[in-house]
DNA sequence: CCCAATTCAATTGTGCACAACTAAATAGGC
DNA sequence: GCCTATTTAGTTGTGCACAATTGAATTGGG
């Protein structure tokens, strides 16, 4: 029962005031919530991953691979920096994974003229024809995800803000 | 951007009947929806690995390590088939994380005597103390992630339909 | 202008996830 | 009982995630 000033957590989301389940939250009740939250959330990433790596077998990407390609191909090029922040991941993933995608001649990684510091990751042709042809894959896991649209909005809109709070509790 | 909705707000509340969504989700909304959602899912399951990472130090336990010893401490012991089963886990990536929890002394492994095959982990002493020092780490998770425990409830239910609807698919 | 602080990418080392495979034990059909 | 199919862990190889560090380019304060 050592929780007393948690509720003024950084984003408390607007909405439900939530002081009857903070009470509760002080029980065994958040223990078990959170466990099998981490449980779900877990089980649940690896599913997608899963699910996308088989669709994108063909295509010769990975899924990480796959989620720089979709940022690429709506933005044609971007510096490394752009990337690992819409992707929340940092160099020492982002450089062996662009490393490869440049291997296999989808991406080009250039120095930028301006800043030195910077790399601009450029789609290749080979890059902007796979644009095509993975359009049948979100179709393809919409349909394994078996969920209302609605459900999938209120999922992308839980765990971003969940996402956000998570970032900046541990900023 | 290819921007050319005309009706559609981007963060349509939920509790709409679906069925127009349902029309309308053969079209490019549910390809950009499908886009942010594996964004979403990917970055929220890292951001809690990050906030348990830190929590966990501490401990001595990575957070693949924390999710078994969940286990353990809830049932004292469980043959590996059952870990994985539990964790959506092969043998391939819990077989090196239980010969390192065995190797700091956390865990046991032996052979079942009813079925060689199969292999018994057990929580030493050590493992079992470990117990009430993380008692404190969920409440530090549940006070990070700034949501109602009504929004946590609903993330954990359509993250368990959503895993197991995807299993059922991609099996 | 100068230099300390910051930014950005890359590298190193550890651990996890997973496919493909191996090896041993068990179960089941005949 | 025998023999094949299945079950169960473990091993190997590839790729991703991340902390910690390095090195180069840039920025900003004096």
């Amino acid at each position: 029962m050592t929780r007393h000033e948690q509720n003024r957590t950084p984003a408390e989301p607007a909405g439900v005031d939530a002081t009857m389940d903070d009470l509760v939250a002080a029980g065994s009740d958040m223990l078990l919530l959170d466990q099998q939250l981490c449980f779900s959330l877990n089980a649940a990433s690896r599913a997608f991953g899963s699910i996308y790596r088989t669709a994108l077998k063909d295509l010769g990407l990975t899924y990480p691979q796959y989620l720089v390609m979709l940022l690429l191909w709506e933005h044609g090029e971007l510096p490394v920096k752009q990337l690992g922040e819409r992707l929340r991941l940092d160099s020492g993933t982002l450089s062996p994974l662009l490393k490869r995608l440049e291997a296999t001649g989808m991406v080009t990684r250039e120095r930028s003229v301006q800043d030195e510091r910077s790399v601009i990751v450029s789609l290749t042709e080979a890059g902007r024809d796979l644009r095509e042809p993975a359009r049948a894959v979100p179709r393809h896991i919409g349909a394994a995800a078996g969920l209302p649209l609605s459900d999938l909005r209120t999922l992308r809109e839980l765990l971003t803000r969940l996402t956000a709070n998570l970032d900046a509790a541990g900023a």
